[in-house]
RNA sequence: GGGCAAUUAGCUCAGCUGGUUAGAGCGUUCGGUUCACAUCCGAGAGGUCACUGGUUCGAAUCCAGUAUUGCCCA
């Protein structure tokens, strides 16, 4: 037991900490999480998103794998062979950025260095990083595979790599681009659109005056970079523009640089927008670009690699894009070829990693061409065999998908999957996993070969996640049995950068979706709703947290505090809900322990035992609950599985269940048919919230049936409950509720009336139904000490004592002598208040009667439910009433 | 500019296929040393379900529009 002793005063409070290390250790190593391909159980297998190697684990982590574990842990114990593979992802731009920074603290740069020992030095960071993520995730109970884990850069993974490009190559699916791409000038990379986050700044639109060649004429042009006017190689015009049209064929003289440059007409330029004049600079603009393709107009490239200005800029050559910009507006002013400055409101593309402003740029890439890629991933939601939770994000994926344009994959990076692409002098290329040889590469001397500079975008790999973990391209046993996986969880951000583009892929390589249902869930905030970040501050350390309260209460915390699809808000006593709600289940199974008293558990079966009417309700709740469990992870939502065991646990179970059961005298053992359905539902308990709270319920159920025991239960592998819907009894339940509505009433008159908590009192129930009475008189021995009582007197001819408290309930009249403590304003207060609820809802029910339409079109049920209203709140109304006045005799 | 979501108690959220006495947790008020638990127990206060229209006998629930907030795309 974990039980501490402090300072003399009993402290039985769960301590989590010893209990879970140690059986997180015993798991891992009876290999529990190890999924065998030879098994006969049917798979559930399940891919990790890979953290980054630069990643550090926060709740985000902790939320995602959290839901992770629990489908898979449920599942294991559903009888499937469970196989969650853990694994994490090389991040090339992120770690690049991370060990050239190194190295420049160290006054080197990568190139100084060489490529050979800047890969070494970033392998050896890899290596030191890369599972420390995964090995927190351990410190939280996920139940991955480690005897599998994966990282993109492994041979295996890489290898995969490889063949994709070729395969995709060799079906001209992958080609190489001069194209504009996004360009960052931090990274010194070209990025995918995807990569790309629209950020809005403060800006201006600046107004820039070209000279009209052979003429005193100005023609003005608004721009948010004039920057760019150094490449500008033509002015654009709509045709249609009737302002402007005599000017077409004409040429205009770039300011500063002095060049002479066309006006072309194209209709791509919004006659509404600015001046209705664009400024075109094919090599800084996608659309520029196009416009300079279709007016075979040249390419001027005027920046660096790092957002320098290049020799095309004239004088303002070296200097960054910024202060050139400031140093070209002051020029144009003073040359009076500067228009207005207007303020503008400006949303320009980031880097996703550094977030600084990306440049159009115009460069080579290795482009792959998606729409057909994209077909069946398309179809696969279209047709449900890929379905969403929420299913609203279908639509996100669709348009993405729908809408999409081809993915730039090379990236000027070296850590990364190099490109198998291999040159000769003359530009000829050879597409090969290894240096060509000579009978491959015919007229040329391999030797001479030059292999492409740049890696793969990141992506690259991970869209191959879920095949090259198994061991794609190979034809392995695990690829076999394991895919395709089931279910892919994460959050909404990276649903076109690696979920569609995954799906794509398994089409096309596996010819199979990669998993049936993905499972979207929030992005974990503050409580101001913010975002957590690094910048910020503002971010929990998910290891403080546990730490602190558990693994356990970590897990269910973040669960319960994460609605639908929605962002959680958490703070740091988000976590008391879950830490209070492990204690309360681990000190009822305390209590349940203490009064078996070493007896043997009764867990599986429950046949033959004699049942009282609260050992077959809390049997029918418990079926209740399964069902609604069960359905939460049918539809994939854990909050709600996780507050219908919360309810279950602390309401039905502990608060009324249990008390309900507990005898009168202390020292008095519990009957044993109760006893047993109380051990029972325990162990049910334990099961049912095992995935949530895997260690705590380990741990219980390891001292509910070890004693003695020399091997070491566990609930890892079930089974789950079987649903046994005979059980439930809507009759029962209803009884019940009458009861508790007896005992609540009672309490309240207590509370209410100020009557001392050590103090007991009569009971009088007055029963319109004597059956119901009789009820109550049999089992008044289980409920006599909930509601404080000392003897009950009960029939449908009870008449109220003097001075005595009432409380009226459906079917019932409640009274409670109380000569000498009762204060009769208190009391006439808590009738009135009754009266005046009850009163409002009898005019909302009359009101419904009196209309004929309702009566003429509402279901015959409906009606009947209602009549039964009206004539209860009437019969309350009346009794309530007859009390008052009783009270104005005393 | 287009799309998606959200709007229910002071806060965070439930409320499934229209008929509920609109619920929970936290917070708050009052009262509690009963032998599982003060990480607890009991009782209470607190809501014209964002707004406007519509459909319907009946709307928190369905539809349309408006407003506010957030996210995504261009």
């Amino acid at each position: 037991m974990s039980n501490t002793k402090t300072g003399g005063k009993k402290s039985g409070a769960y301590n989590p900490f010893e209990v879970e290390h140690r059986l997180y250790e015993e798991w891992v190593e009876a290999g529990y999480f190890h999924g065998r391909v030879d098994s006969d159980k049917k798979p559930y297998s399940v891919v990790i998103p890979p953290p980054n190697v630069t990643a550090v684990l926060h709740l985000g982590h902790a939320l995602n794998n959290s839901i992770q574990d629990i489908l898979v842990r449920k599942h294991r114990m559903d009888s499937f062979e469970a196989e969650w593979m853990p694994g994490s992802d090389h991040a090339g731009i992120a770690t690049q950025v991370i060990v050239e920074k190194q190295l420049v603290k160290e006054g080197l740069t990568r190139r100084e260095i060489g490529r050979e020992r800047f890969l070494e030095r970033t392998w050896d960071w890899a290596v030191q990083n890369k599972d420390s993520i995964l090995n927190q995730l351990r410190r939280i109970g996920c139940s991955c595979d480690w005897e599998r884990t994966r990282f993109t850069l492994d041979e295996g993974l890489s290898n995969a790599v490889a063949e994709v490009f070729i395969h995709l190559y060799n079906k001209g699916w992958i080609y190489r681009g001069h194209r504009i791409v996004n360009w960052c000038p931090s990274c010194k990379t070209s990025l995918s659109d995807d990569e790309v986050e629209h950020e809005e700044f403060d800006s201006h639109l600046w107004h820039i005056k070209y000279k009209i060649k052979g003429s005193d004429e100005y023609l003005t042009v608004a721009t948010t970079r004039p920057e760019t006017m150094l490449g500008d190689t033509a002015l654009a015009i709509n045709p249609k523009d009737s302002r402007y049209k005599k000017h077409i064929g004409k040429t205009v003289i770039l300011p500063i640089l002095e060049r002479e440059i066309p006006i072309v007409a194209d209709s791509y330029v919004d006659p509404e927008f600015g001046t209705g004049i664009v400024k075109v600079t094919p090599a800084h603009d996608p659309n520029d670009f196009d416009i300079g393709k279709r007016h075979d107009l040249q390419e001027v490239n005027i920046l660096n690699i790092d957002g320098t200005l290049n020799e095309n800029a004239g004088k303002f050559k070296g200097q960054d894009r910024y202060d050139a910009r400031k140093a070209l507006v002051e020029e144009l002013k003073k040359k009076g070829q500067l228009g207005k400055t207007e303020e503008y409101k400006l949303s320009a593309g980031t880097c996703y990693r550094c977030h600084t402003i990306v440049e159009p740029y115009l460069s080579d890439q290795w482009f792959v061409k998606m729409s057909e890629l994209a077909q069946p991933a398309i179809d696969a939601v279209k047709t449900g065999k890929l379905r969403f939770h929420p299913d609203y994000w279908s639509k996100t994926y669709l348009h993405w998908l729908e809408n999409i344009r081809d993915w730039c994959i090379s990236r000027q990076l070296w850590w990364g999957h190099r490109i198998p692409v291999w040159y000769a002098e003359d530009g000829t290329a050879f597409v090969s996993k290894e240096r060509p040889t000579a009978k491959e590469c015919k007229g040329y001397d391999p030797a001479s070969l030059v292999q492409d500079d740049d890696v793969l975008d990141t992506w690259f790999s991970s869209w191959l996640w879920p095949f090259s973990t198994f061991g794609w391209p190979e034809k392995t046993p695990e690829l076999e049995k394991f895919y395709p996986t089931k279910v892919l969880v994460t959050a909404s951000e990276i649903i076109f950068l690696w979920v569609a583009r995954m799906v794509m892929a398994g089409y096309e390589f596996m010819g199979e979706c990669p998993f049936t249902d993905v499972y979207i869930h929030g992005t974990v905030r503050d409580a101001n709703g913010v975002k957590m970040s690094k910048s910020l501050g503002n971010g929990i350390d998910p290891l403080e947290i546990t730490d602190k309260y558990g693994a356990d209460a970590l897990r269910i915390s973040l669960v319960l505090a994460t609605p639908d699809g929605q962002d959680p808000l958490v703070s740091r006593n988000t976590f008391e809900i879950g830490r209070n709600f492990i204690n309360k289940l681990y000190q009822v199974s305390r209590f349940v322990m203490m009064r078996l008293d070493g007896a043997p558990p009764t867990l599986d079966s429950i046949e033959g035992v004699d049942l009282v009417i609260f050992d077959r309700w809390i049997l029918s709740r418990l079926e209740r609950t399964k069902e609604q469990v069960n359905r939460a992870y049918s539809e994939y939502r854990l909050n709600h599985g996780a507050k219908v065991l919360y309810n279950f646990v602390w309401d039905d179970y502990c608060s009324w269940y249990i008390e309900l059961i507990k005898p009168d005298q202390p020292n008095t053992p519990i009957r044993e048919g109760s006893l047993k359905v109380a051990t029972y539902v325990l162990g049910q308990i334990l099961k049912l919230m095992h995935p949530y709270v895997p260690f705590v319920t380990e741990e219980i159920y390891r001292q509910l049936v070890g004693v003695g025991n020399n091997g070491k239960p566990t609930l890892t592998f079930g089974p789950w409950p079987d649903v046994e819907p005979a059980r439930k009894d809507d009759q029962l339940e209803e009884s019940l509720k009458q009861i508790q509505e007896v005992v609540t009433a009672v309490r309240s008159i207590r509370s209410e009336l100020n009557v001392p908590p050590g103090k007991k009192s009569d009971l009088y129930i007055r029963v319109d139904d004597a059956q119901f009475g009789e009820l109550l008189k049999n089992h008044y021995e289980y409920f006599r000490s909930l509601a404080r009582v000392e003897n009950l007197y009960c029939g449908v001819d009870v008449k109220k004592p003097p001075t005595s408290a009432s409380a009226v309930i459906s079917g019932a009249e409640i009274f409670v002598p109380l000569a000498g403590l009762i204060d009769i304003e208190v009391e006439k207060h808590r009738l009135q208040k009754n009266l005046d609820e009850l009163s409002g809802q009898l005019e909302k029910v009359s009101r419904k009667l009196a209309n004929a339409d309702f009566l003429a079109n509402a279901p015959a049920d409906v009606i009947e439910r209602e009549r039964a209203k009206k004539s209860d709140y009437q019969e309350r109304i009346e009794r309530l009433n007859r009390n008052l006045e009783q009270i104005l005799d005393w």
